[in-house]
DNA sequence: AAGTGTGAAGCTATTCACAGCC
DNA sequence: GGCTGTGAATAGCTTCACACTT
């Protein structure tokens, strides 16, 4: 079964992103079955947390065994929502965006762009891979016609919000924000906030004050 | 006091950061004073959660009143070690290397580039802010010669875990990897992860099992 | 009256450890 | 013998609630 028992945490979530990873460069390197445990060391956690986070949806592994590994990355796909495609809206084509766009994994994993939109005069009209760049302002009806479910938002601080309320308006119900600001959005919609800031910071404070921040996990009783 | 009484959370360090620059926004908007609730409210987080992430540190409000906006600020830049110039190797001109080379906040806060590497023809020989771009095969030496104390690594996967080996060579205690693979380091080499495609696909999670992901916090009793 | 600082409580996530199956 | 699945134990984080200060 793939239907989640019970609440499923945000690391659990994240989690399985990486174990997909994993299983489909096992798959590519030709391996058939993986254990708990090298799943968990090239993955980066423990043999007993991967263990716990696959039991949350089905039992997928054999005892004695392992898992198999291209039914479980199949498992995964669906159980991530990655089975289907998404559409997706671009809000800002600058340099963040511009990366993500040809990012390929994007692309492969089903992630398709139905909409670009940025205020720069030089971009808009151009195409990227047939898709036509508009203006900021005509956000909601692009959405709208493209039937949009996602957006990508990498703009300036100063129009994020407006630009969210226009993709709440076109019914967007998840978010991929870049802007380092706390976006308000109504119940049900979903709000994935990267900041680069953040991810600098966090760094130096590890390297400053290397006393100081809480340990990493190990891999099961033996190694 | 800034030092920290004991450990410190991975998630205490972030909301440290998203403080800092509501912060430095309220001060630009001319506020002196804050209350935890206000803070907490502009960095997506709840009073109480403040309060106890600023007094692992030390006392730095003042009941009845709140905290002073510019002091609270210098407090936090020493505390997550902004008070000084960090040296920086970027690995990997790519797309998202220049969009971070390019980011306005890292310069400001203090982030300074010491090298640039990458292996297009196209790209090595070339200045950028008057920093010469080196092949990869150079970065142990360019590393070492800039005194680069923490890198940016956003290379091809194929080339990831070389590279990281040069850095530490080289001397480096800090990677912020964007690579989608778990890099291999000794004890004591911090390595923070940016994953893209975790921060989409448990975006399309939360989207197909809309019940399944754990809630977020409200703010104080009283709105 | 307003708002911090903090012990205690409550909750969530991780790790342990082992019964059970291959 | 190897390895999963999982209840129980532990650890860690967040929220509560209130004494105390301005």
């Amino acid at each position: 079964m793939s239907l989640p028992a019970r609440r499923v945490s945000e690391s659990t979530v994240r989690r399985l992103s990486l174990y997909l990873r994993v299983l489909e460069e096992l798959a590519r390197e030709g391996e058939s079955t993986v254990s708990s445990r090298a799943l968990a060391s090239r993955a980066g956690t423990t043999a007993a947390q991967v263990r716990k986070d696959l039991s949350l949806f089905g039992s997928f592994g054999k005892r004695g065994l392992g898992y198999a590994v291209p039914p479980l990355a199949e498992q995964l796909r669906a159980i991530m929502g990655l089975s289907r495609k998404w559409r997706v809206v671009l809000v800002g084509a600058g340099r963040i965006g511009t990366a993500l766009f040809e990012y390929p994994h994007f692309r492969e994993r089903g992630f398709e762009i139905v909409a670009i939109l940025d205020d720069d005069p030089v971009k808009v009209g151009k195409e990227w891979r047939g898709v036509r760049i508009r203006p900021g302002a005509e956000l909601e009806a692009a959405a709208r016609e493209g039937g949009a479910e996602m957006a990508i938002l990498a703009v300036p601080a100063a129009v994020a919000q407006r630009l969210t309320d226009a993709l709440v308006a076109a019914g967007v119900r998840g978010i991929l924000n870049f802007v380092p600001l706390q976006l308000q959005v109504p119940e049900g919609i979903t709000v994935n906030n990267v900041n680069m800031a953040v991810e600098l910071e966090s760094l130096a404070f590890a390297l400053q004050a290397p006393a100081a921040h809480s340990g990493r996990p190990r891999s099961d009783k033996a190694i």
